[in-house]
DNA sequence: GTCTATAGGCTGATAGAC
DNA sequence: GTCTATCAGCCTATAGAC
């Protein structure tokens, strides 16, 4: 996993095309504005569909966020697992675990900005799941800092607090990531991993 | 500015009893919920008004919400400003700063969590202005690391990059903050400033 | 699997009495 | 300065033809 390596499968792999291209419209749209600010009519024309059509794919618009969250979740939690088992050290590992999820971030699956304010307006059942999903995710972080506090590579202040702070690092890059900006994607990842890694006061 | 200083003044003090009642209702309700998934109805009613009452006071949803934010940014810059001068050393002005933002996004005054993907939704006049308000307090933390690297106190990766990663830190606790939580909101603060000056590789 | 038509309710906003 | 009453438009969702 480094800058030449394989992009990571799109969370809409394996879909029929009409059935991605809503996937691909409701992201975009959620992603930008916002769950609450989008409306299905919105969603449907982007993917040139009726509204008629789209509720042939999904029950009912929170079903239609649900159904979108489950394969960001799951894209996003299989790459952070291959990216956080490659690597011989907790320090290499973490860097790779980095650059994943910065690239996740920027790309348009966008996983965390949706699962924000969102969750207080979607009912109580969804919002079970989507925390279930996060905590998931969360899971792979958390054990790679305790695999590197364990043999003594990672010495954080308190490694609850480091993880928080390193997941919301990477997640700040797709606030002001812009193609053609300063630095490169993969810059900005080793930026960050560097930063992470002072976090952690790495030796 | 410590744990027993005094509080930060009110973003809404020296309002008219009724119009404080609004603004309260307002920042509580979009802090929570975001802007689009709260009705002016919602709001009207939190703050004991009818809808007529409310258009008194704002000339339609997107006014109240300036008017909100203006004084929210009003009274975090203020106090940023405040932390970011007291303190003899960059290093310790910089805890300072970072006490003073995670209290302010731990309150309900919480500036950032509106500034984000509410930006996408209201008009272009009123996007302008937030994110004019936005650098402006943005502008405190960059003065002060410029200074802290002058004076080789900091010696960061990228001070862009710094920059925009404890600001992220910061606004991190909001999402997972609870009174009665492992730690006090001054361990926290203390916590997330060690974090932010092993970020910056003070010596 | 895609469409049109429409139901029923909520939205932001206004008019005008008091 | 607060109220009631109301408008026009948009919302999610459904029914049923093709």
């Amino acid at each position: 996993m480094n800058s030449s390596g394989k992009a990571a499968k799109s969370p809409d792999a394996g879909l029929a095309p009409t059935e991605q291209r809503l996937m691909d419209a409701a992201r975009a749209l959620f992603a930008t504005k916002g769950y609450s600010a989008v409306g299905i009519r919105e969603i449907a024309r982007e993917a040139s569909l009726t509204i008629g059509s789209l509720y042939h794919y999904a029950s009912s618009k929170e079903d239609l966020f649900l159904k979108l969250m489950r394969r960001n979740y799951e894209s996003a939690t299989r790459s952070a697992r291959e990216a956080a088992t490659s690597g011989s050290t907790p320090a290499e590992r973490l860097a790779n675990l980095v650059r994943a999820h910065v690239t996740l971030e920027v790309s348009d699956s966008n996983v965390w900005r949706l699962n924000r304010s969102e969750l207080e307006v979607i009912s109580t059942e969804a919002r079970a799941e989507l925390v279930a999903l996060r905590d998931e995710f969360e899971q792979i972080w958390r054990q790679l800092i305790e695999d590197g506090v364990a043999d003594g590579s990672f010495t954080p202040d308190d490694p609850v607090l480091a993880r928080f702070s390193i997941i919301q690092m990477c997640n700040g890059v797709a606030l002001w990531y812009r193609p053609d900006g300063r630095l490169s994607l993969d810059e900005i990842a080793a930026v960050i991993s560097r930063q992470a890694l002072a976090l952690l006061h790495v030796a």
